[in-house]
DNA sequence: AGCACGCCGACT
DNA sequence: GTCGGCGTGCTC
């Protein structure tokens, strides 16, 4: 008698190990294939899980391995290069396989419900030949891009397509996705988030039609399943959604394109804390395609990589049809009296637009009325007991909000320290621009876009059309308004504050302000009128903010490139973040504490081992939270150490409410 | 992660 | 007396 089969199962959990199982009854050789859905018995439960691989290598005796029930599949739900992909990138963070396999399928398909099947192989062959012409005509910078992207189809090459804002990226991706689809392929467009672009997707869909397919976390689980289905069997040729799309089964995917890839919300910020823009890149390297990645202010590590020749640079210059240069401005806080956080030189601005019938952009990315409030007699500030943060006041509700634990307080009467006198707002929130807009322009419309004036993409949807009646009014917003939204009569965007980020101590915080800057100016002018904007500063000498005025985003770059190239960090050097939280402080720094002993056991430590400190918000929900910062000259050494470290973390005792977390290539240190 | 087992406090 | 708190440990 033959030796039964055994085989290697991920399940949906946080482990690290793999189950073995005898192969279910009745199948054969075929069948065991990587990929597949295997029904095991797991604690007495029915469970499903990935068949990974056959082995004759096991892991427990042989007595107490368990026999799997059946195969939930015939072909692999994940592919064989989504698999190479997923093993890849559990791998590089240091996750459980299956847990990052269980964030590649929408939850019915974890479940061991079966795949929408659909009519097959002759949809491609449709799409095909009703493929769309391209009716508007490409500028000559956008035909190039094209071109230099279409002759490496079936390549593995990496672009990065820099583009201002209204000089036509989109155009290009959509000239690109034609040929594409005329070849019989498919194609993936991630965007940051679904609910701030939807002229992208209406542009999508104005050329393409049906043959779109939208993907992101916020569909019901049913239409997850459905669309999941129409990828895997090829139904649509093209799928634009966010982060998570990136583990669609996609068999005849051809070109990935990653719009605005500088943003940070490809990156995931709990659990498997993975970067779509990068893991991206690697699955286009294992499916030997071209990627593009797309921006106005392209990531630091994109010109690292086109330094290094290792990206290829297409660039669009040229504003499209009806785009007018912005001219930027600064105003001196220091020499201005200021109501409502907006300055006299601001207000007379405004003034002149709305007076030509303009609308107006007031940018200031914090929302309530008051970021603080204080005592004007003994200066005592409101903090939350929870957290290390001040309290937010919000007018409408007339309390005190906690931004990171969401606890609301009662205003105090009286200051609880001196009792002496009211507790005063301090700062302007887009709250409270609001209000003090609505006085001094009583007979302007006002409309507010934050957290707590959008709750739903419908509502944003909803504003965004009573704005693009482009009819005079004061549009006031936090960087929800920042993305590409079309305001042709927009003339005038003010920044509020910019210092903030300009001072933080995170140093991703001044390229994303300069990003964020530059995106919220790319509003104005659109049209036929050109465009201005106004910073309010405090530091109108900062030079990096003066290098962002010439507007000459490459300059800036690269300027905080060769700082970062000093200081020895990220792109250049590669980093990792341990988190840890406990009730206690020294639980969580007795933890950190302890592996940095052990990072430095290592015969050769890794270059730098920053910490442990506080995080930058050190107080969360009751929570000390205590960060260490690993930054090494090498990508390999630091990861044998990590995987050392894991190993050792998962051998030792922890407190049990103590939790860690390690963030590979960490893009936020709050 | 779940889910069981297990050993100490206040309730019908 | 037991219901249930969550600490500890295991899952092929």
């Amino acid at each position: 008698m033959k030796d039964p089969i055994i085989i290697k199962v991920a399940l949906f959990n946080p482990l690290f190990t793999l189950f073995d199982y005898f192969a279910p009854e009745n199948t054969s050789l075929s069948d065991h294939k990587a990929g597949i859905r295997v029904l095991v018995p797991f604690r007495n439960q029915e469970t499903v899980g990935i068949v990974i691989t056959t082995t004759t290598e096991i892991s427990i005796e042989l007595t107490r391995i368990k026999k799997a029930f059946r195969y939930l599949d015939v072909e692999p739900v994940i592919y064989d290069p989504l698999m190479k992909l997923l093993t890849f990138a559990s791998d590089y963070y240091h996750h459980p396989l299956g847990d990052v396999i269980a964030h590649a399928m929408p939850k019915m398909i974890r479940e061991g419900k079966p795949l929408h099947q659909e009519v097959l192989a002759k949809i491609l062959v449709q799409n095909k030949d009703n493929c769309p012409i391209l009716s508007k005509k490409l500028n000559a910078e956008q035909e190039k891009a094209k071109n230099e992207i279409i002759a490496y189809l079936k390549h593995f090459k990496i672009f990065a397509l820099q583009g201002i804002t209204g000089s036509g990226k989109t155009e290009v991706y959509i000239s690109v996705i034609i040929e594409v689809i005329k070849q019989g392929g498919q194609a993936l467009v991630l965007v940051p988030e679904i609910g701030l672009t939807p002229q992208t997707l209406n542009r999508f869909e104005q050329v393409f039609g049906k043959n779109v397919l939208i993907y992101h976390s916020g569909l019901t689980e049913k239409t997850k399943l459905n669309n999941y289905s129409k990828a895997y069997f090829r139904e649509k040729s093209i799928i634009i959604g966010t982060r998570s799309s990136l583990f669609l089964s996609m068999p005849n995917l051809s070109i990935i394109i990653v719009d605005e890839e500088q943003d940070s919300s490809y990156k995931q910020q709990e659990g498997f804390r993975y970067h779509a823009r990068d893991l991206a890149v690697k699955y286009a390297n294992i499916l030997n395609i071209p990627i593009v990645l797309g921006s106005a202010t392209p990531s630091l590590e994109t010109y690292k990589h086109l330094q290094t020749g290792h990206y290829q640079k297409l660039s669009l210059s040229k504003r499209a049809i009806h785009h007018q240069k912005t001219f930027y401005n600064l105003i001196d806080l220091r020499n201005e009296k200021i109501i409502h956080g907006l300055s006299e030189s601001l207000i007379e601005k405004m003034a002149e637009h709305l007076a030509k019938e303009k609308q107006i952009l007031l940018f200031r990315n914090r929302r309530g009325f008051a970021p603080v409030m204080m005592c004007f007699q003994c200066g005592h500030h409101m903090e939350c007991e929870q957290c290390s943060s001040y309290l937010v006041y919000h007018q409408n509700l007339n309390k005190m909000l906690c931004h990171h634990c969401l606890r609301q307080f009662v205003l105090p009467p009286y200051c609880p320290k001196c009792m002496q006198c009211q507790m005063m707002p301090v700062g302007a929130g887009t709250e409270r621009l609001e209000y003090g807009l609505s006085e001094i322009f009583p007979e302007i419309p006002i409309i507010r876009f934050d957290k707590d004036t959008v709750r739903s993409s419908k509502q944003l949807e909803d504003k965004l059309n009573l704005i693009s009646t482009g009819q005079k009014q004061i549009i006031i917003g936090t960087q929800i308004l920042a993305k590409g939204h079309d305001l042709p009569n927009l003339t005038l965007v003010g920044i509020v504050d910019l210092d903030v980020g300009f001072l933080s101590i995170d140093y991703r915080s001044i390229e994303k302000t300069g990003q964020l800057l530059l995106q919220v100016a790319g509003r104005a002018g659109r049209h036929e009128s050109s465009g201005e904007v106004w910073i309010q500063t405090r530091m109108p000498n900062h030079p990096l903010l003066q290098l962002l005025l010439q507007q000459d985003y490459d300059e800036f770059a690269k300027e905080i490139l060769k700082q970062r190239e000093v200081a020895k960090l990220p792109p250049f050097y590669f980093a990792a973040l341990i988190r840890a939280e406990s009730l206690k402080y020294e639980d969580a720094n007795n933890f950190l504490q302890d592996l940095k002993n052990f990072f430095q056991s290592f015969e050769k430590p890794i270059k730098e081992i920053l910490g442990p400190v506080n995080a930058i918000i050190e107080k969360k929900s009751g929570r000390h939270r205590l960060q260490l910062m690993l930054i090494s000259e090498h990508r390999s050494s630091l990861h044998w150490q990590l995987n050392q470290a894991v190993e050792h973390i998962r051998q030792k005792k922890i407190p049990s409410k103590l939790r860690w977390s390690l963030d590979v290539d960490p893009v936020d240190l709050y």
